[in-house]
RNA sequence: GGGCGCGUAGCUCAGUGGGAGAGCACCCGCCUUACAAGCGGGGGGUCGAAGGUUCGAAACCUUCCGCGCCCACCA
């Protein structure tokens, strides 16, 4: 046993992280049975540049539960993984490196990795075009690098994670998972494809499903503009209100309610498209709102989801103008009954974006009189992609599609079966799963990704045949379709008629690491593991991703395996910074997590976030992690002082009851934190602990430390009482402070104190209200030294107290010890 | 528009039917042989507002105000 003159925190994390790796302290022991096993699903961070104090915040909570079930005896699963692909990658890549993926350029396998701009300047150059393989090899690199840099910040922070576990969302085991997955959705019928109009970004030109939309407010106009109409045999005029003017030339009807008697006669009729003439009939139907324009509508291809809805119900044709870039495309207007200055006119505004051709549209229609009045600017939530910047257009494209409308039920039980942490948190469940409009899109236009492991024979045009893919087998997986041919043809038949074509898309991040908990538990390659760990115990994560990670994860655990995926999710809060905000990169108010670990030191840092009650929204607050800090310091120190007394002799009783009930009260703390720890309150826990230790400390220490001094039954009784509180002590501290516990325990213990058991009540005959008299007594003596200004120190003859009637009840257990600690011949009670 | 959460000392937060509390900050004191980056003591709140239930409300109910978040079919 060593005990340092002069204990201090510099340097503690380092040491103790570097025995724990290779000691194996939190390896994961497989040789076990699901029973003894506490298994976690992770978040795989999204790997985007850097680590944010959130992360920090929510990863202890997690890791302390982790380490509060390894000190109850299970092992646990904590494997770590990052999310490297997809589109934040994509970003970071085209940023980083100047660079623009272009598919039809070839791959150059001596590219030289380009150089960052620095200038300005530089900045302006148009990118540098490069394969899509290239692309992919510079995400590959970028994202390496941010990994480790993410990896060192975990492990000074000493999250208690299994690095041999460690997995990507690009990586080989999550591409082989997730496209298994997809092929066993595909034979079971939950996945399907389907050319159907979807929310299209035109700048990141991809499809976007719906948990990735936001609503914002945007400022429009309303444009009323004239439809030519019949009333009676004779010409007329009706009125529209729109805010898309663009839109006009893919006008396929009007709609009014079938109520509402303004219109009630056109019903039925056929209504003229002003500028181009179209020939558009009237319907009535239910959605058509009286209150809004002039109460009816004009239905387009597609103008909103609504008018998606109206085309399927109202048997209505399509006419796309809008292209996958945003810009208006080739029509030929002549076709759907323009007339020819219409469809001339049409021509004017091909190539144009949105924005461009409203502008033209609503011109010409004030210079021939068509637009009625001026336009009325109204605010209006319009969907955007929550990445970006344009409004999302309808665009009819073929995409991948897995099935939840149909289990809506299923996965509304499924959210009443998990226990959520806290509770409420499943409100936003409910919600999500009761909005669901349409089934989970999982494909993306994009490059850096999952690919779809289909190709699909050409017939003898070289068009695809989309409905007879064509499948690999899944022991190969996992597999490209755009450089793989698949099985019975080469390379040499891709793209040929009579050959075949890879499916060119890839897959959302979502519809990959909605599978962590197969992707980790060894799902593919590792049955036997999965079995041990799956479902898993704990899901920690964030709410705004509840209808995203949380939901759709959901969904592929109930598709396999037909239950939910684990037993509680813990929803974890965000921190805020002091004027109530979100803390945000966008913000500008990041502090980064490595310079507070730097600063105030891990275990200071993981004293804040353990003061976070779960759940809840955190303030940022570095006061706390200098109390935090401060604590770790007193660990130190009150340590040192326990284990400066001799060691008691191995016959050594407890047998003071001053003594007896410090021990009484610590087994009271014991219970208390176990059952808060126990139902993920971490927060109660510590607090629980830490204020028994500083009452340990600053009433028990200071009465009992004379008696300890000397020798005989009362010494001993002493001696080990401290020690067996310290040692409960720096268990029930561990889970919080691993560092600083550690190193107390290196001092005088063997192996780690992360190995050791969680303590359980010491089982001592005494009285807890001995140690809060003790408590009141020792107050009340300082009271009367500093009302003379006096030290506690300084010896005086009689020191004269006021107490109340239930700390003088056990004044004879306490006396002696008291007479001590005052320094003085005599301690008297003053008269009531 | 619908829903969820929050509002207690200057700050950060516990407390959910019977004494209004903790830490930090502030003020005063103490070189006390574990710790002066320490220790001890003290002042400080009409518990967001109003109404109701109750012998009794910070807590339960209603309404309102404020803050935050989630969701919502864009004419």
């Amino acid at each position: 046993m060593s005990v340092p003159e002069k204990p201090s925190l510099d340097g503690i994390e380092d040491k103790h992280a570097a025995r724990w790796e290779s000691d194996g302290i939190y390896r994961f022991d497989r040789t076990r049975l699901r029973d003894d096993v506490y298994s976690i699903d992770t978040p795989p961070l999204t790997v985007s540049g850097s680590l944010h104090v959130g992360h920090a915040f929510s990863f202890t909570h997690t890791d302390i539960m982790a380490r509060f079930h390894r000190m109850r005896g299970k092992t646990v699963f904590y494997p770590i993984g990052w999310d490297d692909n997809g589109l934040p990658t994509e970003r970071r890549v085209q940023n980083y490196f100047h660079v623009r993926c272009d598919p039809r350029m070839p791959y150059d396998p001596d590219l030289p990795e380009p150089v960052p701009p620095h200038t300005a300047a530089e900045r302006k150059r148009p990118p540098t075009r490069i394969s899509r393989r290239n692309f992919v090899e510079l995400c590959t690199r970028l994202t390496a690098i941010d990994e480790q840099a993410y990896e060192s910040v975990w492990r000074r922070l000493g999250l208690s994670v299994d690095w041999s576990t460690m997995y990507t969302t690009i990586g080989s085991t999550a591409q082989r998972v997730a496209q298994r997955a997809f092929l066993r959705g595909l034979a079971a019928g939950d996945v399907y494809h389907a050319l159907a109009p979807t929310a299209w970004d035109v700048d990141f030109q991809t499809a976007v499903a719906q948990a990735e939309q936001e609503d914002r407010e945007v400022t429009a106009a309303y444009h009323r503009i004239a439809f030519g109409a019949t009333i009676d045999g004779a010409q007329a005029t009706v009125a529209v209100d729109t805010t898309r003017p663009e839109l006009l030339p893919a006008c396929v009807a009007l709609v009014a309610h079938p109520n509402d008697e303004r219109y009630r006669h056109l019903i039925g009729t056929t209504a003229t498209s002003p500028l181009f003439d179209v020939p558009v009939p009237i319907h009535a139907h239910h959605l058509a709102d009286p209150a809004k324009g002039t109460g009816i509508a004009m239905v387009c291809t597609f103008g909103d989801a609504t008018d998606v809805q109206w085309q399927r119900e109202l048997g209505l044709p399509i006419r796309p103008i809008i292209g996958r870039d945003g810009r208006l495309v080739e029509a030929n207007l002549a076709t759907w009954g323009a007339s020819a200055d219409g469809a001339a006119y049409y021509q004017s505004l091909v190539g144009k974006t949105a924005v461009q051709a409203r502008r033209d549209v609503v011109a010409l229609l004030a210079e021939t009189g068509l637009l009625i009045g001026e336009p009325k600017p109204l605010t209006h939530a319009v969907k955007f992609y929550e990445k970006g910047e344009r409004p999302l257009e309808i665009i009819t494209s073929r995409q991948w599609f897995v099935r939840t409308l149909a289990h809506r039920d299923a996965l509304l039980e499924a959210g009443r079966q998990l226990r959520w942490q806290p509770a409420f948190m499943r409100q936003r469940y409910d919600d999500w799963v009761r909005g669901l409009t349409s089934d989970w899109l999982i494909s993306r236009q994009r490059f850096f990704g999952v690919p779809f492991p289909i190709w699909y024979p050409l017939d003898e045009t070289g068009e695809p045949r989309y409905d007879e893919p064509i499948v690999p087998a899944e022991d190969v997986l996992p597999i490209d379709p755009m450089t793989q041919p698949p099985p019975g043809f080469t390379e040499a038949d891709r793209g040929r008629p009579g050959g075949f074509a890879g499916d060119t898309d890839v897959m959302d991040t979502w519809a990959t690491s909605s599978l962590t908990p197969q992707i980790a538990g060894g799902w593919c390659d590792d049955e036997d593991l999965f079995r041990r760990v799956y479902p898993m115990d704990l899901r920690p994560q964030a709410h705004e991703i509840i209808r995203t990670w949380l939901f759709t994860t959901t969904v592929r655990g109930l598709a396999m395996t037909g239950r939910l995926p684990w037993r509680t999710a813990a929803i974890s809060g965000w921190i805020i910074d002091p004027d109530r905000k979100k803390m945000s990169k966008s913000v500008g108010n990041v502090v980064t997590p490595m310079e507070l670990l730097d600063e105030y030191g891990s275990d200071a840092v993981r004293y804040w976030a353990a003061s976070g009650r779960p759940g809840a929204d955190t303030a940022f607050d570095t006061n706390q992690m200098r109390v935090g800090r401060r604590l770790a310091m007193k660990l130190l120190n009150a340590s040192r002082f326990v284990l400066g007394f001799p060691a008691p002799s191995p016959s050594a009783n407890v047998t003071v009851a001053l003594d007896l009930a410090m021990l009484a009260s610590l087994d009271v703390v014991i219970d208390d934190a176990t059952a808060a720890l126990e139902s993920y309150d971490y927060t109660r826990a510590l607090e629980r602990t830490n204020a028994f230790f500083w009452t340990f400390c600053d009433d028990y220490v200071e009465l009992v430390k004379q008696r300890a001094y000397g020798s005989g039954r009362g010494a001993e009784s002493a001696r080990l009482a401290l020690r067996q509180a310290l040692d409960a002590l720096l268990r029930l501290f561990a889970p919080v402070l691993p560092f600083v516990t550690e190193e107390v325990w290196s001092w005088w213990r063997t192996g780690s104190i992360h190995r050791a058991e969680w303590p359980t009540r010491l089982g001592g005959a005494g009285d807890p209200a001995v140690l809060d008299a003790a408590s009141d007594l020792i107050g009340a003596v300082r009271r009367a030294k500093a009302a003379e200004n006096l030290s506690m120190r300084t010896e005086v003859p009689k020191v004269t107290v006021s107490a109340d009637t239930a700390a003088l009840e056990h004044w004879d257990a306490v006396s002696d010890d008291l007479r001590a600690a005052a320094n003085a011949e005599t301690v008297d009670v003053a008269a009531p």
